[in-house]
DNA sequence: CTTTGATGCACAATCGATTTCGCATAATCA
DNA sequence: TGATTATGCGAAATCGATTGTGCATCAAAG
């Protein structure tokens, strides 16, 4: 039995009488003449029989890289950013880097993931993840540590993001052109850009439609389905409830979808829903969910290019993706 | 500007006139009075000023371990092995671990994940994706790879699973109580664990009741939407069609219940539905899912504990742990 | 028959951090 | 005062892979 974990280049050195260094060149520049092919034959045979795999630690630190990316998400309990998420792992495999990720900010805090990112094991990192202190970025950029954002900005540090303040209003205008007038807004947390920029497209849209906002029609939610169906029980139990709402996303549309049901409100007879991001399960509900389509896969495989790009010293600018407005059944005219 | 990137024992040394074995045994062990207070004290500011931060991979090769495991899963859109990671990678966190990822099987092969995986740096795999070739995690173990599986078993490898006959024969026994004499399965891949070991537990209650398996009834999926309605479509249109689906996946119940809505099948009245992993969405449901919840979480913490308790040397052995069924509205008696 | 030039490989240094030895100087005791 | 023991730090080796330089040997050219 091998024991592949043992094998070096000084192990298949030592074996064959050679220098390490004739072996390392052997393996990996085979037909470049320095080395007599007889030889470069040994030496590869032996290196298979010894089951040989340069150690990946030694490559790094000699080549002062890794060929690893550091990733942070804020969740992947959402089929949107699982999505995001496969699409970078993906393209990252494809150009040869692994991904090292840390998700879930309910349980670590955002700037504390990309702390743990910091031990100079990743060549850049690609960051999905908002943070309470923006200089936090421009500290980071300023040491030089390689990065790009992914849905979600900040200041003007590259990234790929999809265009949150025409998702939003175009979501917005669509109720509007449906014929509802009260129209509320579950929204992500105020000090991510997903969170603010989704409220500011709500607004120009109410506003352009001389629309009023009335208090509690925008409700603040973590984009997790407890504070979603909080925020919507409120939203739902007040006198002037809404017709219609925007979601901030899909799974915060069925949470408080399934508030609406609890108290005996329709849908959509009663009240509209427009969810966000086109999720999976949005066609496949009982009343299918009309929502804003982001193209997920397409950013996240965006990214990693980006970053690599910025990797190997290209300069790189951001890149904004246009979302779409998917009408399904959830969405009616008032009354109808 | 500070540029921490390039600060190294040396470095330090260098400014101090010391040298760097000084500066370790000052940083890393400082109180061992093998260095004098003042001189601890000097280069602690020195480090401090500089942003120094030992290099990972340096002490990676010195130290042999990376505190670094390798985890692969078949994909991250489906919530419960979100869940699942979520919780392994907190608790990998926790214990100074990073945890590199590889998922999505639909774009790349189990075993070319862990080839991936098996470059020397990671000091330990946690394996959740199925294999085509058991023997490959034979040779694995022979050649000293250190791993544990979760969630799908194979051999006799340690790891942590649930009890998936268990699990299908509560959840097809409870369609029976209610008087269902017709009931399919929507299976998973038959080379998966999950798959096969949930068919087995289907049998196993449906024997035990004298009930009839037709031909037909059970439909294997991938686990994913489009193989789901698929097969869905097909058991839905036969002659003798069932009135009672046991789901292996909450996923592939939603999507099955999309596709009976389309042919005009009542749920529950015409057909009844228990899916599988009680996913956070199968109570928000407008008929809310019966479903057999599986802990989760607890799941990928202990992986991870088992895996690092392997890795100190420790012999270690499987944990199996029981499912349980939830009732909801998706399941009642037949023509009720 | 000597010189030039390939050809084929060995040597040694490097990437940083760690750790085992061991050597100074100063303090303590006989 | 000479021997002993702390005390504080430097030297060097190690973990593997890589790469610039240098030294042989053998063949071709003059």
């Amino acid at each position: 039995m091998d024991t592949p974990k043992n094998a070096s280049l000084r192990t298949i050195a030592d074996v064959l009488g050679l220098h390490p260094s004739t072996v390392s060149r052997a393996l990996r520049d085979p037909k470049s003449g320095r080395i007599s092919a007889k030889t470069v034959e040994r030496i590869r045979q032996v290196a298979e029989d010894h089951g040989y795999a340069p150690n990946a630690w030694a490559k790094s630190l000699r080549e002062k890289r890794s060929m690893m990316v550091g990733l942070t998400m804020p969740r992947l309990t959402d089929t949107g950013l699982a999505q995001m998420f496969e699409s970078a792992q993906h393209r990252a495999l494809q150009l040869g880097y692994h991904t090292v990720l840390v998700a879930n900010e309910r349980e670590t805090a955002p700037d504390e993931m990309l702390r743990s990112l910091l031990d100079g094991r990743t060549d850049g990192l690609i960051i999905s993840t908002s943070t309470r202190d923006p200089e936090m970025l421009d500290r980071l950029a300023a040491t030089g540590v390689q990065f790009v954002l992914l849905n979600r900005s900040s200041g003007d540090h590259p990234g790929v993001f999809s265009d949150d303040v025409r998702g939003a209003r175009i979501a917005t205008e669509h109720l509007i052109s449906l014929g509802h007038l009260r129209i509320a807004h579950l929204a992500g947390p105020e000090h991510v850009s997903t969170g603010y920029l989704r409220i500011e497209g709500y607004r120009q849209a109410m506003d352009a439609a001389g629309l009023d906002i009335r208090h509690g029609w925008i409700g603040e939610t973590n984009l997790d389905i407890e504070s979603a169906r909080s925020a919507a029980r409120t939203m739902l139990s007040a006198e002037d409830r809404p017709t219609a709402i925007f979601a901030a996303n899909d799974t915060v549309a069925l949470a408080a979808m399934s508030v609406a049901r609890e108290l005996g409100i329709r849908v959509p007879e009663d009240l509209s829903f427009v969810g966000y991001n086109d999720s999976e399960f949005a066609e496949l509900l009982p009343i299918p969910l009309t929502s804003v389509h982001v193209p997920i896969a397409e950013m996240g495989t965006a990214a990693v290019d980006m970053l690599v790009r910025k990797l190997s010293g290209e300069e790189v600018f951001s890149i904004v993706l246009t979302p779409k407005l998917v009408k399904r059944q959830s969405s009616t005219s008032p009354g109808a």
